[in-house]
DNA sequence: CTTGACCCTATAGTCGATAGAGGGTGCAGC
DNA sequence: GCTGCACCCTCTATCGACTATAGGGTCAAG
């Protein structure tokens, strides 16, 4: 493999070719060099590149967030100490998020296991949503 | 009381001015009378069914959903079966969303505790996100 | 009569893409 | 050579659920 087309690159990364140009546009992976006819044409260093990128979204990073850590990998003599608290300040979010989304799962079944069917009028559930 | 300004409206339902006018825009919230001056005056009717809505955001609804539910709640003779239906896609929607991020969290967990310190050349952690 | 809190409209921006219009490029088969 | 087709290009708009800003108008208290 010498150069990839972006239709090429975006089969070897699971990602859409309208994703990798938008990544381009927001700085997020470099504008590569471009064939006679206008084509882009990408290297190893754009493959790893977005395979990185789109590994941290998998872990639902932020594009922010995936920037500051490809950063951070660039600077490889740096103290890794950043990344670590980077990646735990996630994990954090994550946690939060599943809690917020238990609570709300818990509201639920409670309001569905009350319905006792009938019509709508007597309805438990829309009772339970009209406080 | 009689009538209320955006303003009272928003403070009573815990809703940001701004967003009960975007509810009116997308025909969520009809639009209320207005007074001399232009000022939106809301009744009884619409602070119950703002209530309705925020209660249903906040149990993680979308906005096309509260917008059946709210459809649905008005036809009081109908069977409930349709609500008791969304209701239960929706739970199912949560706990989706719950078990995607478990499974994030859970990857995080592991990529953070490979991390054995040392420069960002050494750390796991970026190991971990460029495979 | 002025201050300040409140209200109005209209427009643009957020995030992370996705969709479509309207066109150009490159290659295989005839 | 020519045609058809897959692929590529740019530009603009759209999604959901708001949020923010600009540039005004209204109203009641002091
Ligand atoms: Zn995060
Ligand atoms: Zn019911
Ligand atoms: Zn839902
Ligand atoms: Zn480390």
């Amino acid at each position: 493999m010498k150069e990839l087309s972006i239709g090429a690159l975006a089969a070897a990364t699971d990602t859409k070719v309208v994703t990798i140009r938008y990544y381009e546009k927001i700085g997020l992976l470099p504008a590569p060099p471009r064939s006679a006819g206008n084509y882009r044409l990408y290297r190893q260093s754009h493959l790893d590149r977005l395979r990185f990128i789109r590994r941290c979204r998998a872990l639902g990073f932020t594009l922010e967030e995936v920037r500051e850590l490809l950063e951070l990998s660039a600077e490889t003599e740096r103290d890794c100490g950043k990344v670590d608290q980077l990646v735990s300040a996630h994990l954090v979010d994550v946690q939060r998020k599943i809690a917020d989304l238990e609570k709300l799962a818990a509201e639920l079944r409670r309001i569905h296991a009350s319905c006792r069917g009938g019509t709508v009028g007597e309805c438990r559930i829309i009772e339970a949503l009209s406080p």
